[in-house]
DNA sequence: TGCGAGTCAATATG
DNA sequence: CATATTGACTCGCA
């Protein structure tokens, strides 16, 4: 498995010490429905990997309270064997109290100074701060509120940080005005410690992290204590109120002009820029749970989260957060985890003052006077239980009091990601002219279950095949250029979680499976007619008992997929890819023209499109089912089959496999129980791998060679390894088993190319009269 | 030039 | 209203 990580470069999210705790059942409702499940996988069980890999270094579970103390904790110095780029030193405080401690020891963000940024060595901060506190503020249900620590919490990290605070100076805490509030004073504390980390990281003062480390060990202690005990609170009980006031101070305190939304490519400042090593690995699937655990967990939408923490637009957030490439398959996709998991990493005031900060630049930046300031999250708090509004009230605090910090601390917003579209196309026109804003194309449904039924097929279809179907659909050729693009990507992320090396197989999909086995039965029932086999071949590595030694010269199949029949039935790749209310109505629509309806009126609208501009290059087809299946019928002395053998038999015959698979698919398909397509069959890969059965695709491995001397078989014959040739046709004997075997494959090749080819003539006029009438509607593609 | 990656942002959907 | 979907766009790379 590719998938396997070196532990040490294995960063993962430790959700038994996270959000997987038994901090409140309710947090259950919000958890994916796989929570539990994939909480305690093996991948994302921190405790496991902890187990496994000592290095392996997980997500600092903050807001946390459990009795847990078996964490993922496991940011040893042996993280990372590169002398002073460790990254994630661990903060080794002890454990007093299960629940402040569990948080405190591992809270902080570990913050890796980049190697050129200001010539000094890499350098890593471990910064935390009153996060004592999380742990009540989220365990609002166990504890009882947490209100008035904010203060006691903020003097203490004065207290603390301050002194080191001052000195950053040049961008953050010291530009903040004396605030004129108890509540500009937490924030300026937290400003203070916001700045420190900045300024620590931006300094590089490796020679404070350990007295750092200790300061906050005995901080963090005391804050928990502190926050888990108290229940005054700073302002009155309007959390809100604080929080906006302070909001409201913040903002006048820092006349910062409107920060054009300018992105900092790198922002040293930010610590959401924090570099993470390259050789970390990112369990990008935890931390996607953790980051939506948290976003509801504190009711931030996506959209605010996505644009202030990631600079990403919500649709990219959400499909992100449900499909998320592994760590080692992103480029510079890392930059927007990178951001996520530096963001997680926060003390939870700071995640949240980060939020507000963002928000406020942005309310500045878009003067959009009726959104309130207020936190995004939990604003109104209805959150579950009035525990949770008080905690929440020191959280709004506390967090005013980072955004305070981090709204003067030259926080920069996120770094764009490098190819977002820097204008829109939808760009307004002067004066809010809604400049040519051109509606979004829509695929009809047609267009869309051609598209899809034809990508089942071709992946990757010829530009000449793109432009038939773009004819034939009406749609323009880079519109169906990029849906093939997009599925052949989205299909790739879809699949991510199944063994990536075999994806570089050409694979194919599932029907084939049923072509597939057919072609293995062909393969025996050939070998055995020519009485070369002597013994039946395995059933699971069919015909090919001798082909170990010259692998080149055959091909197998991995995994005929158990879902094969169902999807062969079902895969719409009959001659219409209609529901059956459409066909209905299209063969209501085309009862007038429609004169020499196919015999199967079932299964086949009519072809013939009465479009002004008909694909005169690719006439339409009026072939029935049973039209289809004639041929095959008749050559493979096949009875006739039910109607849903006859789709399985048409489907595989259309295939882009080879006709020798069709065809024997055809000749075997009334034998073949379904059982049969479960058979299990193995490809040999170059790099000697082989798919798992639990695979979903079929696939086959032709072998690449150049076109052999051989004479070009008969199609059935194209199934057959050469041994079984030369014995169906003695006159082979002579030619070299290897140009046979190219020949072949080169033949297979070709065959499948033109019966794509023709597949899609077919698909495409079986369609034509459907397609055609839905897209006169109104809408028009193009 | 074509493709893939990463996104945007309009729309759907719940 | 929040989240999910998805056609199209931009950028980097081979």
């Amino acid at each position: 498995m590719e998938k396997s990580r070196r532990p040490a470069d294995f960063l993962t999210i430790d959700p038994s010490s996270t959000f997987m705790t038994a901090t409140s059942s309710r947090n259950f409702e919000e958890l994916p429905e796989n929570f539990l499940e994939s909480a305690n996988s093996p991948q994302g069980n921190g405790n496991d990997g902890a187990a496994n890999s000592p290095q392996l270094a997980s997500l600092t579970p903050m807001a946390m309270s459990s009795s847990d103390q078996s964490t993922s904790y496991q940011y040893g110095s042996g993280l990372k064997d590169d002398g002073p780029a460790g990254l994630l030193s661990p903060l080794h405080l002890d454990n007093r109290r299960s629940s402040a401690t569990f948080s405190q020891r591992n809270s902080g963000i570990y913050i890796k100074e980049e190697d050129g940024l200001d010539g000094s060595p890499p350098q890593h901060l471990l910064m935390s701060s009153m996060h004592g506190g999380q742990a009540d503020l989220d365990r609002n249900d166990a504890t009882p509120p947490a209100v008035s620590n904010v203060e006691l919490a903020s003097t203490m990290i004065t207290t603390i940080l301050g002194d080191q605070a001052s000195p950053v100076s040049s961008s953050s805490a010291a530009v903040l005005p004396p605030p004129p509030q108890p509540a500009a004073s937490i924030a300026s504390a937290a400003a203070a410690a916001a700045a420190l980390g900045q300024s620590v990281r931006r300094n590089s003062i490796a020679g404070s992290l350990n007295g750092l480390q200790q300061d906050l060990k005995v901080d963090q202690d005391e804050l928990g204590m502190l926050n888990g005990s108290s229940s005054g609170r700073v302002h009155n009980g309007d959390d809100m109120a604080g929080y906006r006031y302070q909001t409201a101070t913040s903002s006048r305190v820092a006349p910062v002009p409107p920060p054009k939304r300018v992105y900092s490519i790198n922002d040293a400042n930010d610590p959401l820029n924090a570099e993470i090593d390259d050789d970390i690995y990112i369990d990008t699937k935890d931390l996607c749970k953790r980051i939506a655990y948290e976003l509801k967990q504190h009711s931030i939408p996506q959209a605010i989260f996505a644009e202030r923490i990631l600079c990403r637009s919500q649709g990219t957030l959400s499909d992100l957060l449900r499909n998320p490439k592994p760590w080692n398959k992103l480029k510079s996709g890392r930059e927007t985890f990178r951001r996520m998991f530096n963001w997680v990493q926060q003390p939870l005031a700071m995640r949240l003052g980060i939020l507000d900060m963002y928000n406020k630049e942005m309310n500045a930046l878009e003067k959009a006077a009726s959104v309130p300031t207020g936190l995004p999250m939990a604003a109104a708090n209805g959150g579950p239980g009035g525990a949770a509004a008080a905690s929440n009230a020191a959280l709004a605090a506390q967090a005013a009091a980072a955004a305070a910090a981090a709204g003067n601390s030259g926080l920069s917003p996120p770094t764009p990601a490098q190819n977002v579209r820097h204008h829109r196309r939808s760009s307004m026109g002067e004066d809010g002219q809604p400049a040519n804003k051109r509606p979004r194309l829509v695929f009809t449904d047609i267009q869309k279950r051609t598209l899809q039924a034809i990508f089942k097929e071709t992946q990757r279809p010829s530009r000449e095949m793109q432009q038939t179907i773009a004819e034939h659909l009406r749609l323009d050729l880079s519109t169906v250029a990029n849906f093939f693009m997009n599925a052949r990507r989205r299909s790739r992320l879809s699949h991510d979680d199944e063994p990536a090396p075999y994806q570089q197989v050409e694979a194919l999909l599932t029907a084939e499976a049923a072509a597939a086995v057919a072609v293995a039965e062909a393969e025996k029932a050939a070998a055995a007619a020519a009485g070369s086999s002597s013994s039946s071949p395995s059933p699971t590595v069919p015909t090919h008992t001798s082909l170990a030694a010259k692998p080149s010269t055959s091909f197998f199949v991995v995994s005929a997929p158990r879902p094969a029949l169902s999807l062969l039935t079902s895969s719409g790749l009959t001659p219409s890819l209609l529901s059956p209310e459409e066909r209905r109505q299209l063969q209501q629509q085309n009862s007038n023209n429609n004169t020499a309806s196919s015999s199967s009126a079932a299964s086949s609208p009519s072809p013939s499109p009465p479009s002004p501009s008909p694909p005169a290059k690719h006439p339409p087809h009026p072939q029935s089912l049973g039209a289809l299946l004639a041929p095959i019928m008749a050559a493979s002395g096949v009875p006739p089959q039910s109607p849903l053998q006859q789709q399985r038999l048409l489907h595989a015959m259309t295939k882009p496999t080879t006709m020798a698979a069709a065809l024997a698919t055809a000749r075997n398909a009334a034998l073949l129980a379904p059982q049969a397509l479960q058979r299990k069959v193995f490809v040999p890969r170059a790099n000697g791998s082989l798919l798992v059965p639990a695979v979903r695709r079929c696939v086959f491995t032709p072998v690449k060679g150049s076109v052999g001397a051989a004479a070009p078989p008969p199609p059935s014959l194209l199934s057959m390894t050469p041994a079984q040739l030369v014995a169906e046709i003695p006159q082979l004997a002579a030619v070299p088993t290897q140009a046979l075997a190219e020949a072949v494959e080169a033949l297979k090749e070709k065959q499948k190319e033109e019966q794509q080819q023709e597949q899609l003539q077919t698909l495409l006029a079986a369609d034509a009269a459907a397609a055609v009438a839905v897209q006169s509607e109104p809408e028009s593609c193009h």
